[in-house]
DNA sequence: ATATAATATTGTAACGAATACAATTGATAG
DNA sequence: CTATCAATTGTATTCGTTACAATATTATAT
């Protein structure tokens, strides 16, 4: 096992979920390509190089990740839940002509509000929907 | 037909949708019960008043309501839609112990970003997740 | 008022994402 | 090597949503 494997199997293990291969797998396929893909995406990309890999599988492992928050599921547009491995703060804007997803900076911690008083706030998200500059370039001509 | 109909008529017409009756119902009850209902959940309340209602009557109307801008299609959680009328802007918090929603005040606007430069932005969403103050109350039980 | 056209509504079928679960496979310890 | 436990598979099922043809309702013109 080299370096990068040993790597995924260690945060793995500090999280209480036992560094089977898939798994392994799916969470690198998560850290690698950051396009906040769907369960298909992952299941139809990783199944070229695990033919044996099942759907029911990927759904297992994603939400493991999710429980121990190793990732987060995104869920900017109904009926799709996407996920995003990236811990560091960050907002989405998905374009709706084009249906792309890209990471923008914001810092979420420092937005002030009001009204959750002795609530406990777990997770933050902030979505944004539009149209993308490339789209937008595409639609002027 | 009273005002307050009558009023509702007109944010149809106002917006090209004809004000068809369970068109009205539907937003009427948007505009009263503003707990973020399901379309399964519109439609169960206004079966009771309406029996001849069908779900697609009320997925066509939302869908129209959403297209013009009059509600906001909101999701927090994968896998379930929900409906907002509010258009002032706020946050959502969702409590995932019990599952109710709740506003919170939240300047959307003033918050400042990076990294969208050439994209239109179109909507901003801002959801919490945690648990909310009554289930912190009733854990310690 | 009546006929005609246009639109809204209904009910059902079909789809897809997600879940549940029993059967199988694989890993681990004695 | 065998027994035990966990992971994986494949399938069946559920549920939210969409699609669509049939029907009902509404608006318009005569």
């Amino acid at each position: 096992m080299n370096q990068k494997m040993s790597n995924i199997a260690n945060e793995l293990t500090k999280n209480n979920i036992k560094p089977s291969i898939h798994r392994m797998r799916i969470l690198e396929y998560l850290m690698d390509k950051r396009d906040h893909p769907t369960v298909d995406e992952i299941y139809i990309n990783l199944k070229k190089e695990c033919p044996t890999l099942s759907k029911a599988t990927v759904y297992n492992a994603v939400s493991l990740f999710v429980n121990v928050g190793l990732v987060k599921a995104l869920t900017i547009e109904g009926t799709e839940v996407r996920y995003d491995y990236t811990k560091n703060n960050h907002g989405h804007f998905k374009g709706e002509q084009c249906g792309f997803i890209c990471d923008f900076d914001i810092n979420i911690n420092q937005m002030n509000f009001d009204g959750l008083d002795h609530c406990e706030i777990l997770s933050k998200d902030v979505n944004f929907k539009g149209i993308c500059s490339e789209c937008l370039l595409n639609n002027k001509r």
